[in-house]
RNA sequence: GGAGAGGUGGCAGAGUGGCCGAAUGCACCGGUCUUGAAAACCGGCGUACCGCAAGGUACCGGGGGUUCGAAUCCCCCCCUCUCCGCCA
């Protein structure tokens, strides 16, 4: 959420910003309604004070200057109720547009409606040339036994799946390479709830009951499976007030991740690349509320990711993603695309991380502010997000990355030390 | 699942119809004292909204209600804690 205020001051930035991003929002109307509430509550406001004034003089008041003062204070009464109820018409108006309004966007940001704007900023790694067909993640999953999707489906459905046997073991060791990487960088590690009630799904911004949803909700409850910890990791900090001189806080979480993907069939279905479960590694920033602290942070994560699949070996490109394609919260996003050898024709670019700078538009939903020594009030923290590992597309990266000739996957030399293997098949 | 207790400012914790936006303590900020620090003492110190300003209004878990007037009374909901049961 922007700050209403902002917004009324700076019309024709937020304007081009929503245009940039695809959002279709009437910016003038909200302009029109704020004017319209703020002069309802000016009114309000003097009729309350009318009304304080007569009830402190009833104590005082003789017994026959009293009905009518009681009588005067009851016409005050009801004269407020109707205003009220007006004034609430209109806030409820004046939110559904205002939670229309994505975040403002970095200068440096590809504008464009889609991915296809989105920028290249650099590549790592070589991509690997087979002298051999390269087969992909399922046939080479079903080669060595690895997941069953048909389990998965009589169990829970279409997009479930078994891990099994070197599989196990490889989502385990790819945890745990994450979170020995963040507890190196200081970040505070947490196994956080899968699930989290509907309001901090808001705040950060999602839609749990939404038709087009993306996540699944508890029947009979306010509770909705996350669909990543950066719901529980930013809203655990729901309502608090911190002292920015703690901040930044690196915070990590490993949680499950529970994705209804609406509105995607058809589209990638084959494999693990597009699951409705799947475990994840996340990173998450709470900073002091400047755009320098911010930013700061948001290539510290990028750094991070970056390292972690360097680490790994597998070849990847940074995407600078163009504002059509950031979702409301993000101020500025990248993402990382790992190759796929088995992706689309002759292989492809799959998206494994991203890293989005929300600046205060979470944590003014959320509510997360921070005091500073020697200034008055509170400001909104900025918050960041970020993947380290997200298992399923890691999986499939190494699978195909690292399969042999023979049909064999030469294991990352740095997740042997928790898989126990150097090589599958 | 059963029984009980409770939700008040950054924290702790008073407050059962008007004198309460709210005592007190801690924390925090400024000052006195001190070589410096601590202690002590003095003063200040919630958030948001409306207003050019003076100032005003709202906020005591959330929502409704009673009343001229509600933190305080009534109704509904949510949450937290304790004990018991069940359970990895």
């Amino acid at each position: 959420m922007l700050d209403l205020q902002y917004i009324c001051d700076h019309v024709e930035e937020v304007k081009r910003n929503c245009r940039n991003r695809g959002v279709d929002v009437d910016v003038d109307a909200l302009v029109a309604l704020r004017g319209e509430r703020n002069g309802l509550i000016t009114q309000i406001d003097e009729l309350r004070h009318q009304q304080k004034q007569i009830s402190a003089q009833i104590p005082k008041a003789s017994g026959d200057a009293r009905p009518a003062l009681i009588e005067q204070g009851r016409a005050l009464r009801e004269r407020i109720q109707e205003l009220q109820q007006r004034l609430e018409e209109i806030e409820a108006r004046i939110r559904e547009i205002h939670r229309r309004i994505p975040n403002m966007t970095h200068p440096d940001a590809p504008v464009g409606s889609d991915e296809s704007a989105s920028v290249e900023i650099r590549r790592w790694g070589t991509i690997p040339q087979f002298d051999f067909q390269p087969r992909d993640h399922v046939e080479l999953a079903a080669r060595h036994d690895l997941i069953d999707f048909e389990a998965g489906a009589r169990v829970a459905g279409h997009g479930f799946y078994y891990l099994k046997n070197e599989a196990v073991l490889l989502e385990l060791a790819l945890v745990q390479y994450a979170i020995e990487k963040l507890r190196d960088e200081n970040f505070v590690l947490h196994i956080t709830p899968d699930l989290a009630r509907d309001e901090i799904l808001e705040g950060i911004g999602f839609h749990p009951r939404d038709d087009a949803t993306q996540i699944y909700s508890i029947e009979n409850s306010t509770l909705s499976l996350v669909a990543t910890a950066e719901i529980t990791l930013g809203g655990a900090l729901k309502d608090q007030i911190l002292d920015v001189e703690q901040l930044p806080l690196r915070w990590a979480g490993l949680s499950h991740c529970f994705r209804t993907e609406a509105g995607a069939h058809g589209r990638a279905t084959r494999g693990i690349y597009r699951v409705h479960q799947f475990t994840k590694v996340e990173m998450f920033g709470f900073t002091a509320p400047t755009l320098e602290a911010s930013d700061a942070f948001h290539h510290e994560i990028l750094r991070i990711e970056e390292e972690l699949f360097q680490g790994l070996g597998i070849p990847y490109r940074v995407i600078d993603t163009a504002t059509g394609d950031l979702g409301a919260p993000a101020y500025r996003k990248f993402d990382l695309e790992a190759w796929m050898p088995g992706r689309g024709e002759g292989g492809a670019f799959g998206e494994v991380t991203s890293a989005s700078n929300c600046t205060d538009y979470q944590a003014r939903r959320l509510n997360i502010r921070c005091r500073t020594p020697g200034r008055k009030g509170t400001q909104f923290v900025h918050t960041l997000n970020g993947t380290a590992i997200a298992v399923s597309r890691a999986l499939i990266a190494i699978l195909e990355n690292f399969q042999q000739a023979d049909g064999s996957i030469v294991v990352p030399d740095v997740l042997r030390k928790w898989t126990g293997f150097d090589r599958i098949g």
